[in-house]
DNA sequence: ATACTGTATTGCGTATTATGCAATTAGGGT
DNA sequence: ACCCTAATTGCATAATACGCAATACAGTAT
């Protein structure tokens, strides 16, 4: 019999209807009638008196909700338990990030993890951003931080941090600044650019200009978010890059932020977080690490 | 966390030995390793510390220990109450069976069953016993009454209930009687035979003559050992059935048994005995009538 | 009556997980 | 050093869970 499964019972012995329970439970109603009914294949019991109109608990559902409530409690009080034995959890947590990640969001949520959880090994990898997914998806990290993608691999979740724009930077150093100096509308088809050869930035700016009918004129394609400071910087062109990238970076008072193009809908804003494996939502320490950032999260939201 | 596990960790601790608490619990090392392991990471602890020549439980796991006792005491008395309940366990089950073990051995097994839980719809289903292991296999039926085959298909589960052997039958009436009447040693390539078309039976005479080198004489194929003994009845030739569907029948005292062929090895008896699915093994009310079964079988093993 | 709505269940294809076998790693004994 | 035992891991396969869409079935509106 499957803890999970006790949830699935307990949420419907509640609301007496099972689409409202599945939706609270955050699965499909067709799960929900299956767990039910496995449980009540187990047993050997009706659990539930599926009426014309009605939902409500049989005899035996009165009995196995008791228990149900009992095995809840008990796992709580295991949890606690444990908590408290000296020997803290183990385990290791494989954390993928941007370099601009690991210089802003990581820290805030590694200082408090590391202190509530001393005996997890951490292992932190940085590399480009446009590859979190993967890694995440392939196994190669147990978890990223990055940007939600368009579209959220049904396997993944995602818990939102902070967002931040993407935003159009130019150096005084390029020679080419006279082309965007001036106030007027932009030509963004003649502006020598640097841009991600791929990733969400990429996909963002390319669907952009697609609406807008307009082909930039590419100067130079690189990888990582970094690397687009430096080479803006050195005068090759117009860069976009996330603004917390701009903003966590030592050029951050040498580079100078563009208007943005005219796009028929600004480009939606990077929307950093917290991203995993729903399959490793029940497992430590990652759902230690995911519940710290989830506190973290609503601390900051409570205060505003 | 599934209950199954807590089964698998507590055996462990008892044992102290991967080996042989897998072996206890019926399933390969590698699955109780990763029972352990699946635990282990949801609680965020080892339970067990392997050191250089030991298993033994970690401090967190003798924490675990008692709630998983607990657990199981919970789930025991869970069992308890619901056992208590006036309306009694419910759901279908649906049995295919030969006719000749639907005489013999299922009224005894029937009886107690219908007695203990009056509330389980019972659907039988009586056809060729050589069916029934497909039955079973493609959820047409949940059991059936059958003959162990040779190979046992992984996802099933058998559980013996009876031998029988197989036994060469011969009617008074057959014209070619003085063919087998006298006691010296018959010529089997030229006796007229009567053979199921498929099925347990034929195989193993099938592989009892080829090992002889005999190319019997088939006079019939049918399909159902019944058929055999009607047909074996009117004179058509020597039949083989299981001995116990002989003396089930009208017929039992009207054909005789013949000797055997000196096969290298007799024909193995016929295994005859409840079959169903492992995974039902924990469904209701197969898991109920599985446990009747077993308890009947133990009793009459204990008279002995 | 007939169509419509709301709700639980089921068929079915797909994604995920579990399992056993065989290979591997590790420690201990000879 | 080399062999033996025991736990773990890689891998291919079997089993299971899941969601979507179709279905079944009452009650309600037209």
């Amino acid at each position: 019999m499957e803890l999970e499964q006790y949830r699935h019972f307990l949420v419907l012995a509640q609301t007496l209807h099972y689409g409202q329970a599945a939706q609270n439970l955050g699965v499909s109603a067709s799960t929900l009638t299956r767990s039910i009914q496995k449980i009540e294949s187990t047993l050997g019991h009706a659990l539930f008196i599926r009426d014309k109109r009605s939902v409500r608990l049989s005899q035996a559902g009165h009995v196995f909700r008791a228990h149900a409530l009992e095995a809840d409690k008990g796992w709580a009080e295991l949890k606690d338990h444990l908590a408290q034995e000296n020997d803290s959890p183990t385990g290791d947590l494989k954390i993928f990030c941007s370099v601009t990640a690991c210089y802003s969001v990581l820290p805030d949520l590694l200082a408090p993890f590391r202190h509530a959880y001393p005996g997890v090994q951490i292992h932190l990898q940085t590399g480009d951003a446009a590859d979190a997914m993967s890694k995440v998806l392939d196994g190669v990290a147990d978890l990223t931080i990055t940007a939600v993608p368009d579209h959220l691999p049904s396997r993944c979740v995602f818990n939102s941090i902070l967002k931040t724009p993407l935003v159009f930077i130019h150096s005084a150093n390029d020679p080419d600044a006279d082309l965007y100096r001036e106030d007027q509308a932009l030509d963004w088809s003649k502006i020598p650019m640097v841009l991600p050869e791929r990733g969400l930035a990429r996909e963002r700016i390319d669907g952009g200009f697609a609406e807008l009918g307009i082909r930039p004129k590419i100067y130079a394609e690189v990888s990582g978010h970094e690397a687009i400071l430096a080479m803006v910087n050195l005068g090759f062109g117009v860069g976009v890059v996330p603004a917390l990238v701009l903003e966590k970076s030592p050029y951050h008072n040498m580079l100078s932020i563009l208007p943005s193009p005219k796009f028929s809908k600004p480009l939606a804003p990077y929307d950093v977080g917290l991203c995993m494996l729903k399959r490793d939502m029940s497992r430590s320490p990652l759902k230690q690490f995911w519940d710290l950032v989830l506190s973290l999260g609503n601390g900051g939201m409570d205060e505003i």
